[in-house]
Formats: C-alpha cells, sequence, structure tokens
RNA sequence: GCGCCCGUAGCUCAAUCGGAUAGAGCAUCGGCCUUCUAAGCCGAGGGUUACAGGUUCGAUUCCUGUCGGGCGUACCA
C-alpha cells in the first residue's frame, strides 16, 4: 500500500513541476507513515511539510495544492489536510482488504522480501569460552543472534551461523588448574587453590568424571579421562571436550543451531596467527617495548596502543581474533554481524584497527557488531552475581527448564538489545500465566480453534467464497486488522537493516491485541455465509501473520492452549 | 579522568533511523463468561520523557553541557 501510495505523490509532484509550481530540481523525498490515530486517515504524509519551502508556500496552502493535483485512484477514498499540514489519506476497504489474498499465497513467505540478492553473511554469537555452562547473559546473545539470523534470512540474506571457541589462551590454563586441584581434592580456599580458580560445583564434577575415566564425545571430538591428576594436558582436552559438550546441550535446549564452531586454537594450528603478526610487522605497525611485541592502534582511533606478543611469549587475545576476522573475510563475507555482550566492546576498536593494519583492502566499518547489554537476574526479589569464578549463577538451562524454551527466548529478545534487561524469575516463575509470550501464542490458538469450532458445527470454511466478499467486512476494527497485517513486511526490513529484533516481538503484541479486541466484540462464525467465509479469511491470515512472526523469533505457534 | 550504552507511569519496557493527544504489560480500582478458549475483553487513575540550553514548521528521538546508573579503560577473554 505504501509503495502505491507513494508513486501517487510523485507522479503529482511531477505534474506540479510541469505546472511551473514547484522547481524542476527539486526532488524532495516522499515519505509515508502510518497514522496512530484512525481520524488521522490510514495513512499520512509529511511532504507538503518538507518541500513548501521548495514551493516557497505556506504548508498547509502547498498541501492544498497538492491534494487538488492528486490523481484518481482505485485505492483512495479520499486526502485531506490535517495539523500543520499534514496529507492524511484514507484508503478504500478494497484496498486494505487485498492483503489477505496476498498473504494465503505468500503463507509462510508473507513478510520476506530479496533485499539481501541472497548474499553472504556470517553472523557470529554466543562465542562463549568453554569454561562453564552457559548463562542468562549467553542466553540473551543466543536469542538475539538466533533471531538477527532469521530476520537476514527473511530480508533474503545467505546467513552462515557462527559459533567462537577461546579454547587457547590464559582462561583456558586457569580452568586445568581449577580442574587439576579438584583431582587432586583440594577444594576453594584450600592451601594450594589456584588464586582466580574457577569455584563452581560443575569443576568438580568434571574432575570426577575425568577421575573415573568417563569419555566425552562432543560435536567433532571424543576425549577419554586419564584418570591421572598430574597430566595437565590431558585434563585441558578433558576439561574443554566436557564443558563443549554442556554447551552444546544448554544450545540445543534453546533450539539454537550453528553451522560453524570455529576453534581459535586451529587458527594457531594453522598458522594464521603468525601470519597475520607477521603481516602487521611487515606492514610497519609494530614494535618492540619491554620486552613485548605492541601494536600501533592509536593510528586507527585507539587511546592507548596494544600489546600484541607479551613478555612470556604468549598473544593477547586480539590478535587471534584478527587472524579470525581476517580469515571471515577471506572466506568471503563481505558481510559480518558480530553479537556480543557490552562487556566485550573494547575489542571492536582492536579488532578493526589490527584488520586496517593488514592493508587487505577491508572497509573500515568491518564488522558490523550488536551489542547487547548486561541481563540483571532477580531473585527472591535480590539480585543474583553472575560470576562463573564463583560459581554463582543462573544457567541458561535452570531457566529453560523452569520457565519454558518459548518464554526465555522471548524475555530476551523482546527488548531492545541496548537496553539493560532485568529478568525477574520470581515473575517468570510465579506469574508464568501472565507471560507476554501467551499473550501471542493464545491468539494464535484461539484463531486456529474457530476452525475446529466449526469443523464440530458441521459446516466449513470456503476460502474462495472468503475472499470473493471480503467486501462484506465492514467493521472499523476489521479494516484496522487488514492495514496492521500490511505493515508486516515492512516490520521485517526495518528491523532486519537495524539488527533489531525486538520489533517484532512489539509488533506481535500489537497484532495480537488487535485481534483479542476484535474477537471479543465480533463473532467470526455467524449465519451469513459470505461474512462468515470473509470474516475465516481475516482471521486465517491473522494466524499466518503471527506464526511467521513467532517463528522468526524461534517461539513456536500452538494450535490449542 | 577518558570511551561506549542508558535515563520515559510505582515496577519492567515500547515509541518503525524528526511527526499530530508519548503507548503496552505488571501492580491498584471498577465492570464483562447459559454465545467461536476469561492465558481474553472494556473502563479508571497514574508523565514537566533526569535537568538546562540549542537546531526547525515540529524533539522522547539530533547537538552541547550538567546530574545519575551500567560496562569498559590488562602483557584476562
Amino acid at each position: 500500500m505504501k509503495p502505491q501510495l507513494i508513486s501517487l505523490i510523485e507522479d503529482t509532484l511531477s505534474a506540479l513541476k510541469d505546472a511551473g509550481k514547484l522547481p524542476a530540481n527539486a526532488a524532495p523525498k516522499v515519505m509515508i507513515e502510518n497514522t496512530k490515530d484512525k481520524a488521522h486517515g490510514d495513512y499520512a504524509s509529511n511532504i507538503a511539510m518538507a518541500s513548501a519551502k521548495l514551493a516557497g508556500m505556506k504548508p498547509r496552502d502547498w498541501a492544498e495544492e497538492i491534494i487538488k493535483a492528486l490523481p484518481e485512484s482505485p485505492i483512495l477514498n479520499k486526502a485531506e489536510i490535517a495539523g500543520p499540514g499534514f496529507i492524511n489519506f484514507f484508503v478504500t476497504e478494497a484496498a486494505s482488504f487485498a492483503i489477505v489474498d496476498t498473504i494465503f499465497n505468500q503463507a509462510n513467505k508473507f513478510g520476506h522480501n530479496d533485499s539481501g540478492k541472497g548474499q553472504k553473511v556470517q553472523v557470529e554469537f554466543v562465542s562463549a569460552n568453554p569454561t562453564g555452562p552457559l548463562h542468562v547473559g549467553h542466553g540473551r546473545g543466543a536469542a538475539v543472534g538466533d533471531c538477527i539470523c532469521r530476520l537476514l534470512e527473511a530480508n533474503g540474506w545467505d546467513v552462515t551461523r557462527e559459533f567462537y571457541y577461546n579454547d587457547a589462551g590464559a582462561q583456558i590454563n586457569n580452568l586445568a588448574f581449577s580442574v587439576q586441584a579438584r583431582c587432586k581434592g583440594l577444594a576453594p580456599g584450600d592451601e594450594g587453590w589456584p588464586e582466580d580458580g574457577y569455584r563452581g560445583d560443575y569443576i568438580k564434577d568434571l574432575a570426577d568424571s575425568f577421575m573415573a575415566g568417563d569419555t566425552i564425545e562432543s560435536a567433532d571430538q571424543s576425549f577419554t579421562g586419564t584418570k591421572d591428576a598430574d597430566d595437565l594436558e590431558a585434563i585441558r582436552h578433558f576439561a574443554v571436550a566436557y564443558l563443549r559438550r554442556e554447551q552444546d546441550l544448554d544450545l540445543k535446549a534453546f533450539e539454537v543451531d550453528f553451522d560453524v564452531y570455529f576453534l581459535e586454537s586451529s587458527l594457531y594450528a594453522d598458522g594464521k596467527v603468525e601470519k597475520t603478526v607477521e603481516q602487521l610487522v611487515a606492514n610497519g605497525f609494530t614494535y618492540e617495548d619491554g620486552g613485548a611485541l605492541w601494536l600501533k592502534t592509536t593510528e586507527f582511533g585507539d587511546d592507548k596502543d596494544r600489546v600484541m606478543r607479551k613478555t612470556d611469549g604468549g598473544y593477547t587475545y586480539f590478535v587471534p581474533d584478527v587472524a579470525y576476522h581476517l580469515d571471515k573475510w577471506q572466506r568471503g563475507f563481505k558481510r559480518v554481524v558480530n553479537e556480543q555482550g557490552a562487556d566485550h566492546h573494547s575489542t571492536i576498536t582492536r579488532v578493526r584497527a589490527g584488520l586496517q593494519a593488514l592493508k587487505a583492502d577491508i572497509p573500515q566499518g568491518y564488522p558490523d557488531y550488536v551489542l547487547h547489554q548486561m541481563v540483571t537476574v532477580m531473585k527472591g526479589g535480590e539480585e543474583v552475581k553472575i560470576s562463573k569464578r564463583a560459581g554463582s549463577y543462573v544457567t541458561l538451562r535452570d531457566l529453560i527448564d523452569q520457565v519454558g524454551r518459548d518464554a526465555t527466548r522471548y524475555f530476551l529478545s523482546a527488548r531492545s538489545p541496548s537496553s539493560q534487561l532485568t529478568f525477574d524469575i520470581d515473575l517468570a516463575l510465579s506469574q508464568s500465566n501472565d507471560n507476554p509470550v501467551y499473550y501471542i501464542q493464545y491468539a494464535h490458538a484461539r484463531i486456529c480453534s474457530i476452525l475446529r469450532k466449526l469443523n464440530e458445527q458441521g459446516l466449513s470454511w470456503d476460502q474462495a467464497n472468503g475472499l470473493a466478499n471480503l467486501d462484506a467486512l465492514s467493521e472499523d476494527q476489521e479494516k484496522l486488522l487488514a492495514n496492521k497485517l500490511a505493515r508486516f513486511p515492512e516490520i521485517i526490513s526495518v528491523a532486519g537493516t537495524q539488527n533489531a529484533p525486538h520489533m517484532i516481538a512489539n509488533y506481535l503484541h500489537e497484532l495480537a491485541s488487535d485481534f483479542h479486541t476484535y474477537y471479543n466484540s465480533h463473532k467470526t462464525i455467524v449465519e451469513d455465509a459470505n461474512l462468515r467465509d470473509a470474516r475465516i479469511c481475516l482471521t486465517q491470515a491473522v494466524r499466518q501473520v503471527i506464526a511467521n512472526g513467532l517463528d522468526l523469533m524461534g517461539i513456536s505457534a500452538p494450535e490449542e492452549m
């Protein structure tokens, strides 16, 4: 509907140019907005206010000229001036309800577009270190990241989901030391317990499993505990495999799948880290100081240079990160989105600086980042501090077990990623019936029940007859619903370009609300077969759009509740 | 100190990259089930959008400053 109105206005403007009322070189951008109040019509445009100066007239007078010059159109009932110079468009019923037919034709593809043109995009998300089970913060990353992937796919992109495992480096050493201490019967606080060791109970479970000689089967490897508490290398391998398996189970419970699990250790094994360092040195962006090798990140907007190679010979974390992103680029991903927690935002400058310093013709803003703010977990009216090392945190799997996958996904992705999020466990548990996700799912189930009820009454739904009788829909709420349905493609487009999954949640809630209101005031199964078929068409279209929207969030659309 | 994110109803959050009277949910109060699922609907109260300026036809949105909160500011990741 919007594109049609835009071209209508563009035609009008060029006619006005021909008439000499607008400079021929003027090219105001025509924008059509959704109205909040139906007294303002179905759609509105600010074109008169935006181009009044060009025409040398007052906005309202100019709006008058534009309206007079509007050609006749089958989609338009009337257009009128309002407020400071808005032009409000009142669309015909036929034009509004045409969306129902479109929805049936496109079914589960309704709302999708091909603006991505099948180009490759890689989305890296979660990327938790294999040093413990996934917690709520990872859950937010998983929910938001997966939803971004689905949105990109709906916008025509070829998406690769990728998880980067930091299975090398100091944190892993720390993990190995912690497990080894447990293997030797030590507990946190004991003499000999590693400083900053991981204290969680899962470390003890892990150690017990190692000492029992268990075999761990994870995604791409198998490793058996050697029962030798002095064999640190074996402990390290075992611990990483063990925790990877745990995280795989967490993700499976959340129904988040990845196409690629990328191991940091492989960058070392393949010599990619060394190669990256050599290139940076060759390009003259490094220097030695105090026994360490530094990267001149200040030449790329950082406030101080950063250490690449420590005095102990090991690389700092961002060096393999640069190598990793070079690898992404070389794999042909012209677009990359990294979804990660805001506590890691300092890596952005360093990774981008490193990529620029490689002189590999990688664009300056590469890669894109979506940072989600911290999740505060409330339980018993108190904040649960998330600390992996202290072992006190709410795991993602706990949450899914208690609240359910759908509700967990909804809570974690229904808010703007840039806003801090409070996850109140008690609220999610004790008032689970008030979870907003049920409100949306209930609308879907209700619509499904209409068809069941119809069958019980020995009636059937003649879809073709309904489509032929859409003009029987004369209620304001019906037109409101149709117009809301027509907005879905726009929401997908905007949410996709802005990496804003929460817009889908908001839209679905609005649509469900409009439907519930309609459902309560007008019966769908009425005597008049034409009206009945038409109403079922409308509600089934609503059902399709709710199902499509929930699918974008990775949430199920139940047929009954 | 510096950088990033944020500040909207009692609480948790929206507001489609500047639009008309700032919206939902929870909580509070009052109505609606012999009729398609009451996990629902209808209504009421609740706001100087932290504060002060600026930009323009128009600002919750953009700019500057102040205050307040979170995160970062490692030869941890």
